[in-house]
DNA sequence: AGCACGCCGACT
DNA sequence: GTCGGCGTGCTC
């Protein structure tokens, strides 16, 4: 009887397709094969196997590839996020199987030079250099030789073509080398090493540190929220608990947003464990990638530093994953397939049997829910490390402290980064707006401008002379008469951004060195991670910053934080507003104070009696998440169960069709499944698309699947390529 | 993802 | 009259 493979392609296809296996072909589950499909050939997954009768009609499986099958919890991965994401099976698939491509998987020969006994045939004053420096006999690359020496590479060429110097092929520079779990560390103090015990007691590999114990302690794989103020040294405790687990001979991964993936951090990782980390991230590319990716499935590489595509590594023996930073926004992928890492970090430890650690100074709700039902184990770490004090936080009331007019610094903020850059120390001053300023509008016509597309204002952005719409990228030239009324030079910016405070802040400390940082920083992502790194070397005075400075980096120098317009966002129709803006302010009050001085943060605010304002200033991160939690309670959301968004994405043409139809004729939700609003008005045009949003929200274990599937069936007929996802978000899921 | 088919506008 | 734009559907 002939063997028929269910092979699943990663394509966006929701199911597998059934190929004969030829004779001859041993073929097991999760191997990676070639099939057939239409004119060509391509790479799919052996999903399943089975004897049958029939199934003669269908083509061959062409063969099995090279590469190291994927594991059962891999596959169950897959299986479990198209499910979870109404993604097709295929689409999940092509997360983890981003195989090489042939030219990135040829292998480049790298040679190094040596000098030999034979001396130059002819000496020159270049090649007297290059010998100057080779005379040790070591090993050096060709460019490597040619840079010490002072020499072109050619002149290095040159002398291997004379025999002066051999070439030896290297081996490649190991892309894992091992981290070393007992290499001599700074002592933890004694909070710290409260919270590693309390950590890694109940986890699977036994701990040494329990292993003079009497009786072993129970395991317990519910996923751990270590939660620490900024300072606190959350990543000693987490790095002992990856020590552990290599100890006992299993790979741990630690997921971090993109953002927060620097130099800075790997280098932590080398002080503590003597090697840099392996690190995965969107920017590592071709051979190496291809490289780290078999070390991982090898199980050579016992640890691996990566943002959220990570997850998808096809681990050999994994043994655990640590979330940094786990409330961050940056874990939600938004595009293709929509995941949340942390949620599905969560779904990969249960798979494959190890134990989750989620790490937060301001946790996201549903992580402090789960953790407070139980379903999450919770250790703390309750005060910054080596004695150094949280910074104090007070608020400008600006009804009473207004800046002159026209501008955006309050008097007394103006005079604390005085005192500040007197001191010798840095300032921030935090803005959380990119441009110059978020409203241009015509004196003489009152005319405002506002995106074509979408409903919001063009913001100005002086160092591109454009108005830019921050929602859909749409920008146009600053105009320099009134698109309207046609009068000349009369439009005014209102209101500031970080452009605009970088103004205000050269004019007042005409000396000092100021630097704006935001995602749109001239020269790109490469430029902004070096301007990064030079603030926190000390390189500047004043940094205007937005919610990128918040994240990651640690500014030893920085002593003062003025927070600019505590306000926005708090008022946005966002049911997350609050958490977010808390999560933000503690955070980036927190940058101050983290080196040798103590800091302190002035925070500018319209209502200082708001909850969240409130709460920042008095620190007291309890009352703010019990009075969020019940205030979601109240307003009829989730603190726990699930906030989905079901999101659609149509033509012009197709909204064009449905235009009238209620977009949220929606299905009659089942049980535990509410409703909260009808799909919005398009939020934005994308790329020539739509883009619906339905709020749902559910109980726990309310099969929104289901019921997502029975609003697309018995929404607007919107034919054709409607694409629909979750907006996966606080959950509950286990 | 590719690739083919098919339906409309704008051109040698 | 065709050329080619992309919207749509199909691949075991």
């Amino acid at each position: 009887m002939p063997i028929v493979a269910e092979i699943l392609i990663p394509l966006a296809l929701d199911t597998p397709y059934s190929y004969v296996v030829p004779a001859g072909l041993e073929l097991a589950a999760g191997d990676v094969v070639q099939v057939p499909l239409g004119p060509r050939e391509i790479v799919g997954v052996v999903w399943g196997l089975a004897e049958t009768a029939g199934g003669s009609n269908l083509r061959p499986v062409t063969g099995r590839l090279p590469y190291p099958p994927l594991s059962e919890p891999l596959r169950s991965l897959v299986d479990w996020i198209a499910r979870y994401t109404l993604a097709p099976k295929g689409s999940a698939l092509a997360m983890v199987l981003r195989l090489p491509d042939e030219a990135a998987a040829a292998e480049t020969v790298r040679v190094a030079v040596r000098i030999t006994d034979k001396p130059p045939s002819r000496p020159t004053p270049a090649r007297t250099k290059v010998l100057a420096v080779a005379v040790d006999g070591a090993l050096r690359g060709k460019s490597a030789l040619a840079k010490e020496a002072g020499v072109s590479l050619s002149v290095v060429d040159g002398l291997i073509d004379d025999g002066v110097l051999e070439t030896v092929a290297v081996e490649p520079e190991p892309v894992a080398p091992p981290p070393d779990p007992d290499s001599p560390r700074t002592p933890l103090s004694p909070a710290q090493a409260e919270a590693v015990a309390a950590l890694i007691e109940p986890f699977p590999w036994p701990p040494s540190l329990s292993a003079d114990r009497a009786e072993p302690a129970e395991t317990d794989l519910r996923p751990v929220l270590l939660e620490g103020v900024t300072g606190s040294g959350k990543t000693e405790v987490y790095f002992e608990a990856v020590a552990a687990c290599i100890r006992a001979g299993r790979q741990a991964l630690i997921l971090m947003p993109e953002i927060a993936l620097t130099a800075q951090f790997l280098d932590r990782f080398a002080a503590r464990f003597g090697v840099r980390p392996a690190a995965w991230h969107s920017g590592i590319g071709g051979k190496r990638r291809e490289r780290l990716r078999a070390a991982v499935a090898e199980g050579e590489a016992l640890v691996v530093v990566g943002a959220r595509s990570a997850l998808f590594l096809p681990f050999a023996s994994l043994g655990l994953i640590v979330v940094d930073e786990e409330h961050e926004t940056a874990y939600k992928q938004e595009d293709g397939v929509h995941y949340h890492a942390r949620d599905m970090a969560v779904v990969r430890g249960r798979l494959e049997g190890c134990p989750v650690v989620l790490t937060s100074a301001t946790p996201a709700i549903e992580t402090r829910v789960n953790a407070a039902r139980g379903r999450y184990r919770h250790v703390r770490l309750p005060e910054r490390f080596g004695g150094r004090r949280l910074p104090d936080i007070a608020a400008i009331d600006m009804r009473l402290d207004q800046p002159e007019r026209g501008r955006f610094l309050s008097p007394p903020l103006v005079s604390a980064v005085k005192h500040t850059l007197e001191r010798g120390e840095q300032a921030l001053l935090f803005l959380n707006r990119r441009g110059y300023a978020p409203l241009t509008l015509c004196r003489a016509c009152g005319h405002r401008y506002q995106c074509k597309n979408c409903s919001t204002w063009l913001v100005e952005h002086r160092f591109r002379r454009a108005l830019v719409c921050h929602q859909c990228g749409y920008a146009e030239r600053r105009p320099e008469a009134c698109t309207e009324c046609g009068t000349f030079d009369n439009l005014t910016a209102c209101g500031p951004g970080v452009e605009r405070i970088a103004e205000e802040a050269a004019a007042l400390f005409p000396d000092r060195r100021v630097v704006v940082l935001s995602s749109d920083f001239p020269g790109g992502a490469e430029r902004l991670r070096q301007e990064l790194d030079a603030v926190a070397a000390g390189e500047c005075d004043v940094v205007i910053g937005t919610q990128l400075v918040a994240k990651g980096h640690n500014f030893p120098f920085l002593t003062l934080v003025g927070v600019l317009d505590a306000d926005i966002g708090l008022t946005s129709g966002d049911p997350r507003a609050a958490e977010r803006t808390f999560q933000l302010l503690q955070q980036v009050t927190g940058r101050a104070g983290r080196g040798e001085k103590p800091g302190r943060a002035l925070v500018q605010t319209y209502q200082p009696d708001h909850p969240v304002i409130a709460a920042l200033l008095s620190g007291d991160a309890e009352r703010f998440y019990a009075e969020e939690i019940e205030a979601r309670e109240a307003a009829g959301l989730p603190p726990f169960g699930r906030l989905a968004a079901l999101i659609v994405s149509a033509s012009e043409r197709e909204v064009a069709e449905a235009h009238g139809q209620a977009l949220a004729r929606a299905a009659e939700p089942p049980e535990g499944v509410m409703v909260l609003g009808p799909a919005e008005a398009p939020l934005a045009l994308v790329r020539g698309r739509y883009r619906f949003r339905l709020l749902v929200k559910t109980e726990r274990n309310v099969d929104l699947q289901g019921y997502l599937r029975a609003w697309i069936a018995r929404g607007p007929k919107v034919r054709g390529n409607v694409r629909v996802a979750i907006d996966v978000d606080p959950q509950s899921f286990l």
